[in-house]
DNA sequence: TTGTAGGCGTTATCAA
DNA sequence: TTGATAACGCCTACAA
């Protein structure tokens, strides 16, 4: 168990080079000794060590995942998309919760760097500067999924959110809504928070209809629980809308449970669309309507993009994408038309 | 930028043995260059070379964790509780989404045997003989989380589904429920699916009452759609049921969507218990009463159980875990008393 | 307290 | 077609 190549070498009868050569399928050995180690391979059950292999090829055939939370879905669809291709093109993944946290995200990014992993995707998480650092001294394709930064220059893929904001938005004013509450998530968020908000207002403007900045809601975070306060919110102020467009999913599944215990009938009521379309969307009770991102695909794509700059030797630019962003119609949005 | 311990010792004019007993906190070595050392260490952003080190210390500090599906929000809170004591312990894991696909999963062990990761966590799948040939060859140990295995000897970290079946049918018919269908996932299933029925049998004859195996729908799956399905079944042969015990949240989740469809009210005409408490069971509405799994706690328990063995060298054995399960009550079930 | 040298399991460059 | 042998970056006796 756990034999090596000179194990092999020495059952076979063959000087470790050959070994090497034939596991390799290089070129340069007889048919004959190729059949020979083969056998002495098979009979020992020897497994090459990719620690040595790495060692020297420098290169690990793994890749590092960097995900903020768990509380959503949302982050595993699109670990779940990375992991498929990379497994595909014989990479490992190691998943990497920072929780959101800096300290912890630091932690991460050095065991990545002592690792030497091969590439790193960072799912929608703020780029700081200290990170930057370490990621440029490590020298490695690094790609942003569900993220951008501003300050630095790393390639992503993600939908343009404040297009799909606008979309959401102007999905509902053409079912005929005018008064409209926006859930906004974490406002001062300058990737997911913002944009949506400006997508939501430019929505408003394009069809020459004000915007009231208390129909606004900010909550923190994108989560479950801040979904409900924000609907408590509402009700208390007794806002005067018909519908709601909320920054994520959850935030709308939290909306959608206090409306219910209010008696608020949803969307005869209450119309209600939201936002990144997880399995939660189509599981809710009426199943929500919602602007989808290609959570899976996105994962693919940033994989893709990270393989293809590791291929061109390219470590610090390529080509970033912007995703497809979609309205799926469901069961939470009534036409007032 | 990668430098070695070889640049290092130059850089503070001392051995490449001095640096490596100073970076690994041995003995023998004077202050003074400790501090030359420490300070050449930092100028030249020194990473010790983990590949190295695993090759000499064999040991890598690093775990595999092989988890089958991804539909279901369920893998992943587990998961998230081996991430987390992993990486409090210094290690790092690597997810391999096994697809419940044996050829992917041998491929991917292969691959965890090359890496030489220090174990292995399994997470609720079925254990072949082809599998734990290679388990064992890797001589690394192994723990399985919310699955058994009664051919082999592997420790796990699990509830007694049987027992939580019990309960869950048990809480129903003490709201005086005697009419309970069960959506009962893949009943061929030995690990997740017969002992949750047996469970569900018991509680019935506990109480004295008869079981009706046309109330035992078998889905071959645990998720929404399967639900979906279940339920129409049982509207279709008009089961004269008063409560349903799922087996899983994403089955309960189902088999109310489509019981909202037709505009069955729930709990007001017909009860419903789910199985896991995942996060999906407090974000539906009404939000389902459970019996809930330790999910995160498993995770970690399952990862103290492997580090334990790595620790004592007792590859093959350890004490398993059984886990408490308990009811959640929320809002799907309804007293008849 | 410090340094030399051998080895961990590979691959790659030479010669043969 | 083959086989020594020097790396890869580190740790660890063993000497000094």
């Amino acid at each position: 168990m756990n034999s090596t190549i000179k194990d092999v070498a020495r059952k076979a009868n063959v000087s470790i080079a050959t070994v090497s050569r034939i596991l390799n399928n290089k070129t340069g050995f007889s048919e004959k000794t190729k059949i020979k180690v083969l056998r002495a391979i098979e009979e020992l059950g020897y497994q090459p060590n990719a620690l040595a292999r790495g060692l020297i090829n420098k290169n690990t055939q793994t890749i590092g995942v960097l995900i903020p939370t768990v509380s959503n879905m949302f982050s595993y669809e699109i670990l779940s998309g990375i992991e498929k291709h990379a497994n595909d093109l014989g990479y490992s993944v190691i998943v990497c919760n920072t929780a959101d946290d800096g300290e912890r995200t630091i932690n991460y990014l050095q065991v990545l760097s002592e690792k030497r992993v091969d590439g790193i995707i960072i799912v929608s998480e703020f780029i700081r500067e200290e990170y930057y650092k370490i990621l440029t001294d490590m020298n490695v394709p690094v790609v942003l999924v569900s993220s951008i930064s501003f300050q630095f220059p790393i390639p992503y893929a993600k939908v343009d959110d404040r297009h799909a904001a606008f979309s959401a938005t102007d999905y509902l004013i053409k079912k005929g809504h005018t008064k409209i509450a926006m859930i906004a998530g974490n406002t001062s968020d300058p990737i997911a928070g913002l944009p949506r908000i400006e997508g939501y207002r430019a929505a408003h403007h394009s069809h020459g209809l004000p915007v009231n900045d208390d129909f606004i809601i900010d909550c923190r975070t994108f989560t479950h629980t801040a979904g409900m306060e924000a609907m408590e919110e509402i009700l208390q102020k007794k806002l005067d809308v018909t519908a709601i467009f909320a920054s994520s999913d959850e935030l709308a599944a939290g909306a959608m449970s206090v409306a219910y215990r209010k008696g608020i009938k949803i969307p005869d009521q209450l119309s209600i669309i939201g936002y990144d379309n997880t399995k939660l969307a189509e599981m809710l009770i009426p199943s929500l309507t919602t602007v989808a991102q290609p959570l899976y695909d996105m994962g693919i794509v940033a994989a893709t993009m990270l393989f293809e700059m590791k291929e061109t030797g390219e470590v610090t630019q390529t080509q970033s994408r912007i995703m497809n962003h979609c309205i799926v119609e469901r069961e939470t949005v009534r036409s007032l038309l």
